[in-house]
DNA sequence: AGCACGCCGACT
DNA sequence: GTCGGCGTGCTC
């Protein structure tokens, strides 16, 4: 008997199956999905077996599998089959998107050792590195010691084995606390280090310290000396707090809208179905009385919301309504936690997961619905290895199971409405709000009219006002700058030089709290230039506006305020997120100003006012899709006003208010919106009406990812009659971390394009010199 | 990933 | 002459 297995190294080289005998003491035992031990090289890797059969191709020196790490497989074959799919069509890693399925307390860490034949018979030298351990960690020693043992092997007093160890605890993270009020010292970068952590004034991650901002350890460890700083470990609590909140409400009685919502599901066979409904319309109520249709059953469910959404609250309930039915994966958890999950799940106890877009892979059996709320959100798309959309693998497993997929949103991606309006899912609506409260009142402000007028301000007249009179009624607001990310770089004013990543073809930005320079595409970090570096000129001005300006205009405005700057330079992760979270949401702060992050899933009871500086920002950047993204965004930030008993205003302002899109957020009305933009992605041909694939052309070689771009688009060009092939361009940025790239860009609409596409990676999967990525927009 | 094989420069 | 640099290729 023989396996195929993949073998744990990220390399395309090696991302292929390796067929090795199997042992005639696992031959009962291994099955798809088990991980084991191979020799491969002189190596011991581990890999995962794929499939087991009988006969093999493969006929010269074939190896035998050493041994298995599990009792059972950590993965089913609907899994492996997706892994699969995944890795073709994403040009990924299989081994890296079979890690993405299993939770991490099951991935192991390798140690290559030195041992000694006999311990007794060591001279002086190695006596003293042994000391009294039995084997020594090659990778611990330096250079000179690492000699010494090599020579050691060579003369056959000691051999070298590899040896997989579990990985350190996760659950402990090394903080790191500030002790001072103030310190000076004639190290810069300790001055700089404090005043970061003075400014931030909460406990940081030493992670961060060390990998995100640059600090060396032995700067961290002389102010740990100096008493300035002190280190502590933080230990991840089980957090079970939503295991006894809230009592579900099962009296709730559903209106009629959700009720026919309700009934018109079918349980037996695979469709999709859209379901449409307006923010408050009770969606929710409905996703679980579907579910718990299921629990008399033998079949179970499984349900994505996005990874913000998954706040304590929902938790609650949805542990209150399921009780031990449900496994809720969020990011809260720890990795025991997970583990413990994970194998509540696998082992089959489980009829309910609950989760975020890596829930999609829970190896729960016998699907019966998959639900996913605000289908719409990127955020269930994985953009970095593994690539993949949860939606469309969730597509995958509702026809594995020939079971519904519901896909819960108030505004519908353009493409899925087409769907559901033609045919291929099926639509389902619910026009009224539940409480019917009115949705808040969006009024618009036309910014050329007050340039005009001679507002030189980023804030209208009239948000000016309402600003004023929402802090007196002690009421809070949002302030939004619909913009993806902002930046602030360094220019000189005499010779005009921006300074640039060494690596990269793009500015760095300018990051106030380290005072430093930092590349945002490949993390270089540089402390910022004092004196122009071409010219040596001191006249450094710093460009780009954003969320800062905004800010202290506000300040200047009410003097009083509290203000929360929420953006990406002052949140890093998702607990610092939390953090901002709670102190809105305790009204220790009266205005929030941010960007994209501050739109999501925020639900404050006291905020009555909501602007958005600029409408336009996001309207005209170079994507197919920007007027839907502009869209979702612009209802999704109205919709943080007035959520409780307080009615909500929401102020836009816009350099093009009659646009459609700003009109249609208006009205809250999505049809004409929908209306107008299927129109749009008609003419120029663009999803629902092709598949738009992007392809990267990447390598160290100027020239041969020219050529090589050059080729492929040519390639593709060839099968495809109808289909647009644009390109090749540069990407930008052109050079990034040293790698030169191009991009085709493809409308497919003829399915031998796609798999054109889909056999391009294995063609260069030996070329050493050429990479390829993929994106599916 | 990690090792062997192999082809060029600067040393006993 | 050869020791060792690391570029290239292979691992069932």
């Amino acid at each position: 008997m023989y396996a195929e297995i993949i073998i744990d190294i990220k390399n395309k080289q090696v991302n292929k199956t390796f067929d090795y005998i199997i042992p005639s003491k696992l031959i009962n035992i291994l099955k798809p999905g088990f991980r084991v031990i191979v020799p491969f090289g002189n190596l011991k890797r581990t890999g995962y077996v794929i499939k087991i059969k009988e006969e093999t191709e493969y006929k010269n020196n074939l190896k035998e599998i050493i041994d298995t790490l599990d009792v059972k497989p950590v993965l089913n074959e609907e899994l492996i089959d997706i892994a699969k799919y995944i890795a073709i069509n994403n040009f990924s890693f299989y081994s890296v998107v079979l890690d993405a399925m299993i939770p991490s307390a099951l991935k192991i860490k390798y140690q290559r050792v030195a041992i000694p034949y006999d311990k007794s018979n060591l001279d002086d030298e190695l006596k003293l590195l042994f000391g009294r351990k039995k084997e020594i960690v090659i990778d611990s020693l330096d250079d000179d010691n690492q000699k010494i043992i090599y020579k050691a092997v060579e003369n056959n007093i000691l051999y070298l084995d590899t040896k997989l160890k579990g990985k350190k605890d996760e659950n402990i993270i090394k903080m790191v606390h500030l002790n001072l009020d103030n310190y000076y010292s004639r190290s810069k970068k300790k001055n700089e280090l404090f005043n970061y952590l003075d400014e931030m004034g909460i406990d940081i991650e030493l992670e961060t310290l060390i990998s995100d901002m640059g600090y060396k350890r032995p700067l961290i460890n002389e102010m740990v000396e100096e008493k300035v700083i002190s280190i502590y470990d933080k230990i991840l609590e089980e957090d079970n707090s939503y295991k006894n909140n809230i009592v579900y409400n099962n009296d709730i009685v559903l209106n009629p809208d959700q009720q026919r919502v309700y009934e018109s599901i079918d349980y037996n066979e695979y469709k999709t179905y859209l379901l449409h409904g307006i923010t408050g319309s009770g969606k929710t109520e409905i996703y679980i009385r579907w579910i718990n249709n299921l629990l008399n059953t033998d079949k179970t469910a499984l349900m994505l919301v996005p990874e913000i959404s998954l706040t304590p609250q929902i938790t609650s309930i949805l542990y209150s309504r399921f009780k031990n039915d449900i496994a809720i994966l969020h990011s809260r958890l720890t990795v025991k936690q997970k583990y413990e999950e994970w194998k509540r799940i696998i082992s089959g106890n489980v009829k309910i997961v609950v989760g975020a877009r890596s829930a999609i892979f829970a190896p729960i059996k016998n699907l019966g619905i998959i639900i996913i709320d605000e289908a719409h959100e990127n955020s269930y798309i994985q953009t970095n290895n593994p690539k993949y959309n949860a939606v469309e693998i969730a597509t995958i497993r509702a026809k594995h199971y020939n079971i519904p997929l519901i896909l819960g949103t108030a505004t519908p991606k353009v493409s899925d409405y087409y769907y559901a309006t033609n045919g291929i899912y099926e639509l389902l609506e619910l026009k009224n709000r539940a409480n019917s409260k009115p949705l808040p009142k969006v009024e618009l402000v036309d910014l050329r009219e007050e340039l005009a007028n001679g507002n030189k301000s980023v804030l209208s007249i009239k948000l000016q006002e309402e600003l004023k009179k929402c802090y007196k009624n002690n009421e809070q607001s949002i302030l939004f700058i619909n913009r993806r990310g902002y930046s602030k770089f360094v220019m000189c004013r005499s010779c005009g030089t921006v300074i640039k990543c060494p690596h990269c073809d793009i500015a760095l930005t300018y990051h106030e709290n380290i005072n430093s320079l930092v590349c945002h595409h490949c993390g270089y970090i540089t402390p910022n230039v004092i004196k122009c570096p071409s010219c040596n000129s001191d006249k450094i001005r710093y460009l780009g506006s954003g969320t800062e300006k905004i800010v202290s205009e506000v300040q200047t405005l009410i003097p009083e305020a509290r203000i929360l700057k929420v953006d990406l330079d002052s949140i890093s992760k998702m607990s610092d997120y939390e953090n901002y979270y709670k102190v809105f949401k305790n009204h220790e702060a009266d205005i929030i100003v941010g960007t994209q992050m501050i739109t999501k899933g925020l639900d404050f009871k006291d905020v009555t006012l909501v602007g958005v500086i600029n409408a336009d920002l996001s309207l005209h950047y170079p994507l197919y899709d920007s007027n839907e993204v502009t869209f979702n965004l612009l209802e999704q930030v109205s919709g943080r006003a007035g959520r409780s008993d307080k009615s909500g205003n929401v102020i836009i302002q816009s350099y093009n208010p009659n646009h459609f899109v700003i009109n249609s957020v208006k009205n809250h009305n999505y049809e004409s919106y929908y209306n107008y933009e299927i129109n749009n992605r008609e003419m120029t041909k663009m999803p629902p009406f092709s598949e738009c694939i992007e392809i990267m052309i990447k390598s160290l070689d100027k020239d041969k990812a020219n050529i090589e771009a050059y080729n492929i688009a040519e390639g593709l060009r060839h099968v495809a009659k109808d289909s647009l092939i644009l390109g090749p361009v540069t990407a930008y940025p052109f050079k990034k971390c040293d790698i030169y790239r191009y991009i085709i860009q493809i409308q497919a609409l003829e399915d031998k394009v796609l798999d054109k596409i889909k056999d391009l990676y294995p063609i260069y999967q030996a070329n050493k010199d050429i990479s390829l990525d993929i994106r599916r927009m």
